[in-house]
Formats: structure tokens, sequence, C-alpha cells
DNA sequence: CGGTAGAGTGCAATCGATTGCCGCAATCGA
DNA sequence: TCGATTGCGGCAATCGATTGCACTCTACCG
């Protein structure tokens, strides 16, 4: 492959006049730089980016470490920060943590030797140190989906707290008080803000959060699955499930499905963190509360862009991407219950019935 | 940060030792090697990727070219290939296609002036060029999911045809005789072999497709939905629907969730090409013909990763992943129908019935 | 006519590793 | 005792760009 030496030789001047008109980084003499290009287009000369980035210590790579890239939320984010990337040049390494913290650190010290501009990152630990050292070594830095407490880092983030709030006073105005919560992985901060969401909506009604009713599995479809059978295995079952992520919703979305006795909405309803596209398509549809990921990947983008244009001064910030309650037909009027008051909670809700309204898809 | 020349100083040795050390090719003295050890780690040394790169011309960096990295299909392949890269020390690059053949050359192009050491496409064109272009500058090259005729170049890919077989011998089996068929983009070979297979399975019981019962759209949900709509607007609709990837398949579920007058299966039966995890908690739960996307983005990597090795010499290699059946819920047997040979053809098929047998989730 | 400004360009150091070539000392075999 | 081998390690060129410095012309001003 050609060489600038070759093009410059080819057009009978220095490299420095060719490396010049490739950046404009200074005059040259129009049919100078004419000759020039005629030579590059000749020779189909491609800069070399490795020379290129050993010399200005910059790479035009990002990185985007997130834990399950096979993941419709992290996807769609991947997606996000891909386009953004993309429109500004920048290429975009991604790397799959599986919420493995050594796995995090050894990712990192790669990465930094190939000397990415900077990281994107869903940090798994609780007290990120990778993320830590990061910030140590002034390497630019974005959070998405979660963030580390007390750390001065951008960050971008579903409005946990909003969301789960507004799903929980959903159910609480339909007449659920018993509520059980589906949570994922405790040591993220989105699953803390969600459950925060929940008992604050609960206290506002004067309800008092019941420890039992908080059911923790693996963060997968399968954890989704077994934590919703111990909700309705319960000797008092929760009228409402809550699920707290995507795939847990899936399964527990799975298990309503199939159960023996308990129908969805009629006995039990379900309301989802995280929408996706097949929630439109199940039996029932399932009530979400969507993020968007897209827009967070997008947005952490943008704040890593202008980090590497501002420097490590400027304050970090952090950006809330508001969610959205997605209404569909897994959430019924709780039946009149034993709880003295049940029945005055029940308010004119849309009647879960029929599932088969011509309704536009989508 | 420290550079190899520093930890030379420290260690009192010349720079070549410390990379010999670094990498092990020459013998150097036990205690030298351990004197320059104590260097690296004092200085917290890490070794420059971009200089190494320059100089060894490889970047230990593969890249990865999908037209969509949010649909479940390609999110499972990137991880089959990222996992595997990983393990082998390779990182891996994405570029998102979007389908746009022009957009992958300019991925291409920018690749290259990286240096990346090969590359996994699934190619957007029907003569993609741009992989034409690559195997002339000899760079290392698989493709996945599609392959690009007359182009001898390691493969990876679901054998189409044998699902496509298999899907419409199922429906054959259970009466269906009117096939509709929802195509995705028909310049993809994927898509072509699909068909063949279809049109194989009808042939081999003396049938002649019917190209009314062929409807193409967009390649997304939405395209799928219209499809589906198009294929039970017909005058004499189709008892059965086959749609050829997953994207299709969800726009169709949801038309038939919704639909008012045609149930699914008692009505009109659903079969789609490549299986998800919501295809188990859809009303009713979708059969499918499974491909293994993780496998084929694990095999792609693998075939490239031995490329690196042996050279551009080596014969080319088409690996075909295996499909497989899921049976679930949403085929049942045609109804006795006006076509003369229908009633003969119903075999003791199992009859989708009650949706909600106790059935292990998954 | 000397001085200066400005346009246009080249030289050579540099980024941080890798690697061919060579030198020195110790050991070995004859 | 001498040449050959082996172990160990340094020197310096190299990969392909970027960039500070300096140089040569013109043109123009006073």
């Amino acid at each position: 492959m050609a060489t600038m030496r070759d093009v410059a030789m080819a057009a009978g001047v220095s490299s420095s006049t060719v490396s010049h008109v490739l950046n404009g980084t200074r005059r040259v003499a129009p049919d100078t730089a004419d000759r020039i290009r005629r030579a590059m287009e000749a020779l189909d000369y491609q800069p070399d980016d490795t020379a290129r980035s050993l010399r200005t210590r910059r790479s035009y790579t990002l990185s985007l470490l997130v834990s399950d890239i096979s993941n419709p939320f992290f996807s769609a984010l991947v997606k996000g920060v891909e386009d953004t990337a993309q429109a500004s040049g920048f290429r975009l390494l991604i790397c799959n943590t599986a919420e493995d913290v050594s796995k995090e650190s050894a990712y990192i010290k790669s990465l930094l030797q190939r000397r990415v501009d900077g990281i994107i990152i869903s940090p798994a630990g609780e007290e990120s140190q990778a993320v830590e050292e990061l910030l140590g070594r002034s390497v630019p830095c974005a959070l998405v989906d979660r963030v580390v407490p007390r750390l001065a880092v951008d960050a971008v983030l579903s409005d946990n707290y909003a969301g789960a709030y507004e799903a929980v006073k959903y159910l609480l105005e339909r007449g659920h008080v018993r509520i059980g919560v589906v949570l994922g992985l405790m040591h993220l901060s989105s699953t803390r803000e969600r459950l925060a969401g929940h008992e604050a909506a609960l206290r506002d009604r004067d309800l008092a959060p019941d420890p039992a009713l908080l059911v923790q599995g693996k963060s997968c479809i399968d954890g989704g699955a077994a934590a919703c059978n111990a909700l309705l295995e319960m000797a008092d079952p929760p009228t409402a499930i809550f699920t707290l992520n995507n795939l847990m919703t899936m399964g527990a979305a799975g298990v309503l499905l199939r159960h023996p006795k308990r129908r969805c909405p009629q006995d039990v309803s379900l309301i989802g963190f995280d929408d996706s596209p097949w929630a439109d398509i199940t039996n029932p549809p399932i009530t979400t509360v969507a993020q968007d990921p897209y827009a967070i990947g997008a947005a952490a983008c943008d704040l890593l862009l202008a980090r590497l244009e501002c420097g490590a001064a400027a304050p970090s910030k952090v950006v809330r991407i508001p969610t959205r309650l997605v209404e569909r037909e897994s959430v019924g009027s709780a039946r009149p219950h034993k709880t003295p008051h049940g029945g005055k909670e029940v308010r004119g809700s849309e009647q879960a019935g029929s599932r088969r309204k011509a309704k536009p898809n989508r």
C-alpha cells in the first residue's frame, strides 16, 4: 500500500507538504495541492491511522463496555453510541463484561494500551475501582445505565426513580396494594433507584413497603421466572408484580402465560421496567415503563465527545433520560381483596378484557 | 505514561532487552529479566499498542460489519464473535451498515486505514464489490449469514435451505397446502436459499409454488405486519404463513394476536425462520426454525483467526450451521379445505389447543 | 535600495515499539 | 591452545505519519 512518501515522490514534493494538504494544516499553493491530490488518487493512497495515532496520541476510537450486548436494552444502546460516534468520525470498540468486575478491569487495561480516546461504560461493580482508575489517569469517560456513587463523572441514565414511581402509582390507582417486586442485581444503582421509586410511591399512599414482597433472582429470563413463581406461591400472594428489568419481565411473562391457575391480568397484573418490541405481542401485551436506550447511548456519546473537546476541567454532567409508561393489557383492577382499603382504591380503570381489540399495530 | 525506554533505564538495560522480555523473543538471563519485570511493575508500564502495530503491521483488532446490531439475531452473533476474538487476544471493532452498500464501503475504507487484521461481514449488496475489493487487497475476511456468489471466501451460514424445507414439510404434514410466504430482502442469499427450500418442499409433494402467495415487504416488524395483512386479505388466503426472518415474524405475530377474525393457530398457522426468546411467550408461542447466531459468530471468528494463521493460500471454507425446528403452538392442522388433497395430508399432528399446559419454562 | 512581511516549502526530529546485526565473554571440543 | 559454539545484550534502523524550525522567493514600503 502506498505511503505518504510515495505520494510525495510522485508529486515531486516533500512528505510534509503532503501531510499539510491532507490535513489542511497550512497554506499550500493551489497547483501543488492539485498535483498532490492527483498523486493520492493515482496511487490509491490511504493514510495509515496507526502511524498517525502514534504521533498525535489520538486514535479516533471510542470504546463501549457493556455487560451483555445481546440484551436488547444494551444492543439498542450500542446502536445509539455507534451511530453517534460514526457521525463524528470515531470508530467503536465493543467489549462484553458479563457483569464481571475482573473482566472489566482486563478490558480497560487493554483499551488503554490501545490508546482509545474515551470510554463509555456501564460499570459492573458497586464501587468500580476500574472507573476510579480511569478518572485517575484522566481518561475521558462516561457512564451509562448506572452510576458509581461519589464519583464526579459524566453519566446518562434513565429517570429510574420517576419511572418506577409512575409504574407503582399506576398499579395503586387500580387498587393494587400488595405489589410483588422482582429485583435485579441490588448492587446496581439502577435497581436501587427503581426500588426507591417503588417505595416512595407506596409511602405517598401511606402504605408501608413489605420486604416479604421483594424477591431477588438472577438477572435473566430464568431468574425472572423463578422470582415470579416464588411470588405466586406465597401464602398471601401479591395482586400485581413489578419486574425491574426486561429479561426478568420476559421470564415473568412466560410463567404467567402458562400458569395453571393464575391468569394475567384477571388474577395477577404485571408491569415491567424497560420496554421491548416483543412486549407488544405477548399474551397479554405487557404494560411497561419504556426506557430509551438508543437515546441513552447517543447522549452518552455526545457527552464523551464534548469532554474530548473541553478537557477534564469542565464539571461533570449527569443526564437523565425520561421514561414513558406504555399502557398495554397486563394490568387489571385488583379484585376486591381482604385488605380493608382495597375496594376504595379502585377507580375507573380500563377493564383489561378482550385482547382482540382492533388496535393499530404498535 | 511510562515507555519502554523508561523501563530500560530503570532496569539498566537497553530497550531491546525489555522488548525481548516482554515478548519472549530471545533468551534473557533470569536475573536481568527479573529486574526488568520489577521495573515494569514499579513504573506501571503498559506497552503502547499503537507503536507496536505500526512496527509489526498487526493491530490485533478484528472488525465486524453487520446491518443492524439491535436485531437480536445479529446481537447474538456479535456476542459470539466478541467472545471468540477476546479469547484469542483480539479486540473487536463494530460497525453498523444498515444494509447500505455505500456505508459499507465507507466503513471498509476506514477500517483498512486502521489496519485491522481481519473483517467479518454480513454483506449488504448482492454483488458486494466491497468484499471483492477486500479479497483483492488480500485482507483476511469471513462472511456471515449471507454469501456473495462466485467469490471464494470463508463463510458461515445457517443451513437455510434445509431449515426452510423442514418448516414447510412440517406445515404440509399438517395439511397446509396454501402457504403464504413473507419474504425479506430478495437480494440476500439467505432469503433466496430459504425460498428455495420452501419451493423444494412443495415440489417434493408435487405441489406447484404459487407466486401469488409470496409477499415481500420491508424487512422489519412493520414490514412483516403489512405483509401478513396482505396475505390475510387475499380472496383465497393461505392457511399457514411462513415468515422468513425474525423481525417479520414478530410483525406477523402482532397482527395475528389482534386480528378481529382470523385466530392463530385455529384459522391461520404461523411458522417463522429464526428463533428468539420472546417467541416462547407470545400468544400463541411461535413455532420457529431456530438458528444459532452465537455459533455462527463464533465459527466465523474461528475461521478468520485460522486464516490469519495460514494466509490467503488455503482454500476457502463454507461452514453451514444446522437449524432446529422448535415446535410450539402456532401451527395447527389445516381445516378441511376445498383443496381436494387437503384431508388426506392431515396426519396425527398435535392439537394446538390449550395454551396453558404446565410445561417447564424453556 | 535595504528591510520586512508573507507565501510556499523542505529538513529532520519525533512518537514507542520491533528486530537484524554485531560484539563480548564463557564454555566446549579437538 | 585455538577455533567454534552458545548465552547474553546493545546499537541503530525502521514502521508512516506530524510538526517545529528554517529557508527561499516575491512583493511592497519608506
